[in-house]
RNA sequence: UGGCGCGUAGCUCAGUGGUAGAGCACUACGUUGACAUCGUAGGGGUCGGCGGUUCGAAACCGCCCGCGCCAACCA
């Protein structure tokens, strides 16, 4: 037994002297040696510009929980941290920095000490994050704290890559790629954001070469025809059947370019059914290109300007439209100005316009990799949480394309291939590059490497596997690999998850885990995104500051159903607040009493209110359970919430204080022991989702139960069996309390004065667990004295009546009566029974119900309709004598 | 355009075939023994609409309305 606790729960005060503890302690180092099996999730890396936001703290929240379970029964629990490089996120903010610094840009200091300023600026801020997990009580295994960029996870990266195009998956090739002129690199599709912006349909005429004739175009984006290689007609198109073969005159250039029928590019219903291609600046004009060998010709250079010389040249493309627009307009080419909504890529970090733009570059063949994805979910290797989100993971894979890694960046993983005389070699080295130049007859002093980076997500796609040591067969990764969970938001099942699953089983053989657990978006209160332009930013330090980190992961997790979006609720945390205040305050009712408790204390023989909250808790641990196997940590957190303030707090200690102030020795023995069981149980639930006010709360618990110096490595089981017969009996006495109350409430009697009340039954077999009735009513409703009887006894004048199921109390309220006042209740009650009697008498009467529902169904209903008419019969009774009095 | 999700008390949401629930808010009452960050009691719902399946539907099916998300190559 420590010292007295603090009168007032203050999370403040704990919080952070707790964690230390823990982390000093190494409660949280992984062992790959250990017999237990293993439990391992690894944090979805931060980006290392990162501060945490409120998502964080819900992905923190709900691992931190699924892990300190796991721990708590017997897992050998891992949960592995570390940060994302984050390439371009990194890369802008550290520009930014100089900028507003005043020192020399990117551009200007060169890579390598561009690449200096990177390092140093993440050694002076790289490290905010993991403090604010540690704030949150995160259970991390800090000593196993990786960084994508560490040299151990470069090698990784670095060997994924070679080996990817030692088996021909990895290769180079001049494509059309999303471009992002504001950061001059490329792009994958993931990596731009389609919005729907309203535009305009222009119409423009292309003269037809040698004829008066002109061929009407339709398209969003006009400064492209300067790019223009080609018309496509639909090839069975009866208005432009004749021109086909033909050529136009394209405006505002001296080309002229042909019109070819092409089925797949046009819709005959579309526009003027005439779509001008440029293959350059399309990726449909693209492929149409290929079908018709056209020439491409490229209009824009990497920060898309015009790049071709001429009177355009050097616009940026807003600028071009306008222009060109107005020069086929004093042309008098311009035939239709439609508004048209269309939908238009930016890039996801810039913000900027992509243009598909013409390059060469690094790609992945993705499709094998999906495929084996694809069976992993299958076969049920790997399961995703919740199910539904299967259906949009087989949609994306099946329709994979292949994969451009490759960034025209400076802060990532340098693709390991060197150029020279015109050839490639790709490598785990220069010196090993250097051999391949000499046995290919190349000097090897000209090899130069790729400047470019690779995508952020090729390597975080390795991020299971790599933190645990592959390529290298490590004990760890041994035993820690594949992983458990990989828990994260539905927002990058795409970017991350399935990168993480295509990669795993393709180099290991193995899906990287077995169930993939997506949460939704934390919204504001009004279930808008949050954003810093919005200013509706919900700042999850601020909510740890006001009321603690414990509060804050409750509330989280209890809003969180799996997949669905939240809307993030500061009232919610702060009565989850209330609700730790609550379990603090229990603690200290009960480290008043626990003090004096023995181990011999669990030889007096417990009565049913002991036995009663015993079962309750053996119940809402089996609830707990089945939803943690569930992931319904939202139903596990409220089953525990439920039990600690409705039935812990509400009842069982209510009930626990005469015997423990005024009881027999063997009263308050027994009493003693059940509230140290059904506290410990309680805050052995509890602890995972709030690990820090119960594990403050832990010594409050007689040494001799605390198998371990903190509630970090207690232990949690789930035999503990039920028991009917103390429910049902302590059931039935709390419907009695209730039922006392409500005579109280609704006729204006004091709570605390003494009533007589006579307790029925119809049931003789029940007249025996009255006892804890008569019990509860005295201690807990001012019941002066009380008589159990069957019903069938006379009932007695001025007494008032109240029903419950199979239950009738009456209480002598003789000369207190307001005989108007109790006549309108009693006719209120009869009207709510007979409303009750009257649907039950329905259904009963339904010859099809009686016959077609199952027996117990129906057994049921006859039982309820019975016990409606018995208080129906009651009621009017009472009313009957009421009239009399009355008289 | 397609896919997915949502619509239940004033608010936020649980509830997958058998008596409509929780938290907050609201109303009344209650502070000398764990707790006013509290207690006791109470009011409040044609479960979005229509139709179907069923003895029985908030739940299952179909259509419709409204909202949201994701994917999209109609220039």
């Amino acid at each position: 037994m420590t010292a007295e606790l603090p009168k007032r729960y203050d999370p403040a005060e704990l919080e952070q002297a707790l964690y230390n503890a823990w982390e000093e302690q190494g409660y949280f180092a992984a062992d790959p040696e250990s017999d237990r099996p293993a439990y391992t999730i690894v944090l979805p890396p931060p980006n290392v510009t990162g501060s945490l936001h409120v998502g964080h703290a819900l992905t923190a929240a709900v691992q931190d929980t699924l892990i300190r379970f796991k721990r708590m029964t017997g897992h050998e629990a891992l949960w592995l941290p570390g940060t994302d490089h984050a390439g371009i996120a990194t890369q802008m903010v550290v520009e930014r920095d100089l900028a507003r610094r005043g020192e020399p840009g990117r551009e200007e200091l060169g890579r390598d000490a561009f690449l200096e300023k990177v390092w140093e600026w993440k050694a002076t801020n790289g490290s905010r994050i993991q403090e604010q997990h540690r704030v949150l009580g995160a259970s991390l295994d800090w000593s196993r704290e990786r960084f994508t960029l560490d040299e151990g996870f470069s090698t990784a990266v670095t060997e994924a890559f070679v080996r990817l195009y030692e088996e021909g998956l990895m290769y180079r090739a001049e494509r059309l790629i999303n471009w992002s002129p504001g950061l001059k690199t490329s792009l994958s599709d993931l990596e731009v954001d389609h919005r729907d912006s309203p535009g305009h349909l222009w119409h423009i005429a292309y003269p037809v070469s040698g004829s008066d004739e002109r061929l009407v175009v339709a398209t969003t984006r006009p400064e492209t025809m300067l790019g223009d290689t080609a018309v496509a007609v639909h090839p069975d198109d009866p208005r432009y059947a004749h021109l086909v073969g033909k050529t136009v005159e394209l405006p505002l250039t001296d080309r002229q370019i042909p019109i070819v029928g092409d089925g797949i590019l046009v819709d005959l219903e579309f526009g003027t059914g005439a779509v001008k291609v440029t293959p350059a600046h399309d990726f449909n004009d693209f492929e149409t290109g290929k079908r018709h060998d056209l020439p491409i010709i490229n209009i824009l250079d990497e920060g898309a300007h015009i790049s071709l010389a001429g009177p355009y040249f050097g616009l940026p493309v807003a600028e071009a439209r306008k222009r060109v627009v107005a020069d086929l307009e004093a042309q008098g080419l311009v035939v239709k100005i439609e508004e048209h909504a269309h939908s238009v890529g930016h890039c996801q970090r810039s913000g900027a316009v992509v243009e598909p733009r013409l390059s060469l570059q690094w790609f992945v063949s993705t499709k094998p990799l999906a495929e084996r994805a694809m069976q992993a979910t299958r076969s049920g290797e790997t399961q995703i949480v919740p199910k539904r989100f299967e259906s949009t993971w087989y949609h994306w894979m099946e329709n994979i394309q292949d994969w451009c890694v490759s960034r025209q960046l400076w802060w990532g993983h340098r693709i390991p291939a060197w150029h020279a005389g015109g050839q490639v070699f790709v490598a785990r080295s220069l010196e090993v590059a250097q051999a391949q130049a000499q046995a290919a007859g190349v000097d090897p002093s000209e090899l130069v490497q790729d400047e470019d980076v690779l995508d952020t997500w090729f390597s975080s796609g390795l991020w299971p596997m790599g933190t645990l040591g592959w390529p290298e067969e490590t004990p760890s990764l041994k035993k820690f690999y594949p992983t458990q969970v990989l828990e994260t938001g539905h927002d990058i099942l795409f970017f991350w998850v399935a990168r993480m699953m295509m990669m795993g089983i393709h180099f290991t053989d193995k899906a990287p885990f077995h169930t993939i657990f997506l949460h939704g978006m934390v919204r504001d209160e009004l279930g808008q995104k949050m954003s810093k332009t919005k200013e509706n930013v919900i700042d999850p330090v601020d909510i740890t500051n006001e009321y603690g980190a414990d509060a804050l992961r409750l509330g989280l997790l209890l809003m969180a159903a799996p997949g669905r979006d939240l809307k993030m609720s500061v009232k919610r945390i702060e009565g989850y607040r209330n609700f730790l205040t609550k379990v603090w305050n229990a603690t200290r009712f009960a480290q008043t009493y626990l003090g004096d408790c023995q181990e011999s204390d669990w030889d007096a023989p417990a009565g049913a209110t002991e036995q009663w909250i015993r079962s309750r808790l053996a119940d809402t641990q089996h609830k707990v359970k089945e939803a943690f196997d569930a992931y319904r940590l939202d139903e596990a957190g409220h089953a525990i919430y439920h039990f600690i303030w409705h039935e812990l707090c509400d009842w069982y200690i209510e009930l626990s204080k005469r015997p423990l102030r005024d009881g027999s020795a063997d009263e308050s023995a027994a009493a003693r022991a059940a509230l140290a069981d059904a506290l410990s149980g309680a805050l052995r639930l509890l602890h995972p989702f709030c690990p820090f006010v119960t594990d403050a709360l832990w010594p409050a618990l007689p040494a001799f139960m605390r198998e371990s110096d903190s509630l970090c490595l207690a232990q949690l089981t789930f035999d503990a069996q039920r028991n009917l017969d103390s429910e049902a009996q302590i059931a039935l006495a709390i419907e009695a309390v209730g039922l006392l109350r409500g005579l109280r409430g609704q006729m204006g009697i004091n709570p605390r004065e003494p009533l007589s009340v006579r307790l029925q039954v119809s049931d003789p077999e029940r007249l025996g667990q009255l006892d804890s009735a008569a019990r509860l009513l005295v201690d807990l409703a001012s019941a002066a004295d009380v008589v159990t009887e069957l019903n069938t006894a006379e009932q007695p004048r001025g007494w008032a009546i109240a029903t419950g199921e199979g239950l009738t109390l009456l209480a002598n309220l003789a000369g207190k009566v307001d005989i108007a006042a109790e006549t309108d209740r009693l006719t209120g009650e009869i009207a709510k029974n007979d409303k009750e009697l009257n649907k039950c008498g329905g259904k009963l009467g339904n010859a099809k119900f009686v016959e077609r529902a199952p027996e117990a169904v129906v057994a049921e209903e006859r039982r309820r309709l019975a016990e409606f008419e018995r208080r129906r019969d009651e009621l009017r009774a009472a009313l009957d004598r009421l009239a009399e009095l009355e008289l």
